[in-house]
DNA sequence: ATGGCCGGTAGACACATGTATACACAGGTT
DNA sequence: AACCTGTGTATACATGTGTCTACCGGCCAT
């Protein structure tokens, strides 16, 4: 079982954005993508696969790792010093994987105005299409081991930014103030994450949880726009209006 | 380890708001009150005093608990007949503890207009009285068992259904429809769990995680009011108020 | 061709785990 | 008195685990 991650000197490395330098890879070999070498390519899947079922990253063995890949236990030692580290490089390789579809997604939103039913749309198809990098960062991110919490937060930190400097740029609200759009989008990224999870495992509810997170947008960058007002000022807004 | 938490036998007698019925208890005994005899609350203790560090319900081991507790491991066994019997066991003991902060919360919540801070300081404050079982809730909630899962689920949902039909009761605002209000509350309930263990965690933190309650709760009903006006209204609205 | 290295294999060790059976001691009931 | 039941203990066993050392086949560079 993994422990207490208790080793920082690979922190930093393998999480924030890339995957590690996979340890002085020799370039000639075919990389699969990702810098990763066949048999260690086929232990970071099996984990995927592993706690896309009934696991969490920090309750995997080594030797069922091996098992689940064909491998044989102690090929596990031939790439990972120990499965501390294998946690984290685990986690850059699903960093890697989302930055990827947060690229995509950049590409795409291009209207301007109701942007965010597409966007969430998508975002949520792209969840669905990688169910296992999904389970595990939201699963590890209250999960036991406190490095690998760290980790999952930085990342989603950057995704926020990200999100809210684009936000910022596009003009998308201007009524609100930038260290505002900042807050809501670091609640926004979390909410979507969370219900990532509701989304990939109850289709039934999938079209319910969209509407639910355009809601939870737009209602928090509404509800931003009248932080100025007293209570009263905005009852009063509302009947008038209603 | 816990497995799967196969069995459905035992699930709602635990779960859903009291403990379980403690197995045809004797009624001459000292119930430590929970009605939970000696080294059955010694078991229950010791994994919450486990999880509090860094370990997860379901990564719990007889034999670990028993060593915590003081006891022998087989006694285990005249308490619970599995490891999964035990998890619900552990999550009943906690629902109620938590059932009980809420009750003390209802009682002391009375001024009507800006209820939202005087509440959530007074959640936050009990989070932070009760970490174990606040870290085992936020932990199982999206851990690898199914079964806990779906047990801590209906628990929120009954939390945050409480919670809704207290502010209609109350008509705290009265300008958003009903089934608005639950589905807000669901939201909060939420997110004030994962705001909970950060401020359980990093104390630097807690008048940021707060206030950033506060701004999340007053928007999102804020931002309800105005569900029924176009993007082009809102925004002049915006503007000229601001 | 030779040597070194990388990836994969095999066997073995000490240890922890879940489970089963059997034993011991208390309190209360009959 | 004997008896039963609830609680805690001791011993034992099969299995799974992390780790160690040793071996083997390609591949590349020299």
């Amino acid at each position: 079982m993994l422990g207490l991650f208790g080793g920082l000197w690979f922190w930093g490395l393998a999480v924030c954005g890339k995957v590690a330098p996979t340890a002085a890879l020799a370039p000639h070999q075919e990389e699969k993508m990702n810098g990763l070498t066949g048999g260690k390519l086929k232990l970071i899947q099996a984990a995927l696969r592993l706690i896309t079922e009934t696991r969490s990253l920090t309750s995997l063995g080594l030797r069922e790792l091996a098992r689940e890949a064909g491998l044989n236990p102690n090929t596990f030692y031939r790439h990972f010093k120990s499965l501390d580290e294998f946690g984290l490089q685990v986690l850059g390789y699903i960093a890697e994987e989302m930055k990827a579809g947060v690229r995509d997604l950049r590409q795409m939103a291009d209207s301007s105005e109701q942007a965010s039913r597409d966007t969430v749309a998508f975002v949520y198809h792209y969840f669905l299409a990688n169910p296992a990098a999904t389970t595990v960062a939201v699963r590890e991110l209250h999960g036991p081991s406190p490095i690998l919490r760290r980790a999952l937060e930085s990342q989603l930190e950057a995704s926020a930014r990200e999100m809210a400097e684009d936000i910022i740029e596009r003009q998308l609200v201007s009524a609100v103030p930038p260290e505002t759009i900042h807050e809501i989008s670091r609640m926004t990224i979390r909410y979507i994450l969370f219900r990532a999870m509701d989304y990939i495992e109850k289709p039934a509810q999938r079209e319910t949880i969209q509407t639910e997170t355009e809601h939870f947008i737009n209602r928090q960058f509404r509800g931003a726009m009248l932080d100025h007002l007293s209570q009263t000022e905005v009852e009063r807004l509302a009947l008038k209006h209603g």
